[in-house]
DNA sequence: CTAGAACCCGCCGCTACGAGAGGTGCAAGC
DNA sequence: GCTTGCACCTCTCGTAGCGGCGGGTTCTAG
C-alpha cells in the first residue's frame, strides 16, 4: 500500500481515518486497519472499490451479501478468463501460420489479420479457419483469379435472370456448367460454401460488402442466384 | 464501431480521415477503411492503441514487427489468464467454505477474508490453506485460547532467557513441557508450524506483527526461542 | 421550405490511483 | 536557537479508451 492509496480511499469515503492529529495528520485506529485488510483482500480479488464500499458499508458482517458478491465476481472473472483463452488461441493460430510458412507473404498475412475481426463476428471458429485455409490454399493471385472468374459468371447470369432467359438456353447452360466447375475447383481447397451462405444470411445486407472483399466468393449474390441455378441444373440434358 | 470511436482515433492520429468535405465532414477512403479493419483486428486482440499505432505506422507490412508484437501480446495475455485462474480458484475456495458450513460464523469468515491478502504474499497456496484450516479447526474462541496460552509461555520463557536461567531449572523444564503439549494440541488440527516459521523468516520483521494477529502462533518469537528450547529439551531427564 | 437526422468541435466524466508542486509538523544534531 | 531532513498535508493534472452532453452547422427527404 502506498500513502497515496490511503489518501485516495479516504477521499472517496471507502476508508476514513477515524482520527486526526491537531496538525491534521491521519490517525488510523485498530478498527480502521481491520477494515483496510478487508478492503485489500477484496481488491486482490479484482473487485471495484465501489463494490467493496457497498458490501462493507451495508452491514459489517453481512455474509449473504458477501456471498452474492463473491458469486458475481466469480462469474465475471470466469467470463474474462474465457475471453482470454479465445484470444490466446487466436494469437497462437496466427503465430503458427507465420512460422509454418517459410516465406510468409506480408500482404496475405495482413489480409488474414483484417479478416479476423470481421469473420469472428459471424462465423464459428471452425468456419473462420476453413475460410482462412481456403485463401491460403489459393494464394493471393489465386484468390483474385477466382474472384474475377466468379464476377464474370455472376454478372452474365444476373443479366439472363433479368432478361428472363429460359433456363434451357445453351448460353445459360454453359454458364451454369462453368459455375459448377469453378465451385469444384474451389472446393478442392476446402468446402465452405454452405457455411458462407449461412453466414451471409446472418450478416444481413449491411456487411455483405465486407464479406465479399474478404472472400473469393460471391456471397452477396448467393441469395438471388441459387434458385435460378437450380432450375437450370434441373433442365440440363441428362448424361 | 461508434462515430465517437472514429473521432477518437482521428484525434490521437491513429486513423485520420484522408479527406474532408468542404463542410469539414470526415471522408474515409478505401485505404482508410483497410487500415481501420487492421486496427479493429488488433484491438480485438486486446492491444493498446499505442502499440497498434506503432506497428501500423512503422512499415505498412512489417511482418517481423508484427510477429514480435503478437508474441509479446501472447505472453501478456497468458500472464493475465494465469492470474485470473488463481483468483477464480481463491473465490471458489471461499464459496465452498461458506456453503459447506451449515451455520457460517460471520466473524470467522471475515477474518479469513482479511487474512487472504496478507497470507497470499508470503505463503504458498498449500501453506495458506493449512493455516486457514487450522483456524477453522480451533474455532474463534479456540484461537484466542491458544493465543493466550502461548503468550504466557512465550513471556515467561523470554524472561528466563533474559535472566540466563540454566536450562535444567525445573521451572524452565515445566514451561518447555507445557510448550510441547500445546504444540501437540495444535498439531492435532493440522501441522503447519515449520511452514509458519519459514514464512515468518520470509516476511521479515515488518509484517510479523500482522502475522501474529492472524495466526494462533507466536511466529514473531520463533527466531529467538527455539535454540533455547532445544537446549532445554536436551537437558531433560531421560524417561 | 422545413423537419429531422447526421455531422462538427470541445469539454467533462469514468477507474484507481501516480506524480508533482508548494507548504507544514516534528525530531535530531550543531 | 537554528538548520537539516523526513514525513505528512492539500490541490491539481495525467493516465486509456472512449461515452455523453451542449451548442452549432449541414445534409436529405418530404
Amino acid at each position: 500500500m502506498t500513502v497515496r492509496t490511503l489518501r485516495h480511499y479516504d477521499h472517496i469515503g471507502l476508508l476514513r481515518a477515524s482520527e486526526r492529529t491537531p496538525s491534521s495528520h491521519r490517525r488510523y485506529t485498530a478498527d480502521d486497519v481491520r477494515r483496510l485488510r478487508r478492503v485489500r483482500a477484496l481488491r486482490d480479488l479484482d473487485m471495484s472499490l465501489e463494490e467493496i464500499k457497498g458490501v462493507l458499508g451495508a452491514s459489517p458482517e453481512d455474509v449473504a451479501g458477501m456471498r452474492r458478491l463473491l458469486a458475481a465476481q466469480l462469474d465475471e472473472l470466469t467470463a474474462q478468463a474465457d475471453r482470454l483463452q479465445r484470444l490466446i488461441g487466436q494469437i497462437g493460430g496466427l503465430l503458427q501460420r507465420l512460422d509454418s510458412q517459410s516465406t510468409p507473404d506480408p500482404d496475405q498475412f495482413m489480409t488474414t489479420l483484417e479478416m479476423i475481426s470481421v469473420l469472428d463476428r459471424y462465423f464459428t471458429p471452425e468456419e473462420r479457419d476453413a475460410v482462412v485455409r481456403l485463401r491460403e490454399g489459393l494464394g493471393p493471385q489465386g484468390v483474385e483469379e477466382v474472384k474475377s472468374r466468379w464476377a464474370v459468371l455472376v454478372e452474365q447470369l444476373l443479366g439472363h435472370l433479368r432478361d428472363d432467359t429460359p433456363v434451357g438456353d445453351p448460353q445459360v447452360q454453359d454458364l451454369v456448367r462453368r459455375w459448377d466447375e469453378l465451385r469444384a475447383d474451389v472446393q478442392r481447397q476446402g468446402a465452405v460454401d454452405e457455411k458462407v451462405v449461412a453466414a451471409a444470411r446472418r450478416m444481413g445486407d449491411d456487411h455483405s460488402e465486407e464479406l465479399n472483399r474478404s472472400l473469393p466468393w460471391p456471397a452477396e449474390k448467393l441469395r438471388t442466384l441459387p434458385p435460378y441455378l437450380e432450375r437450370a441444373r434441373a433442365a440440363r440434358p441428362a448424361g
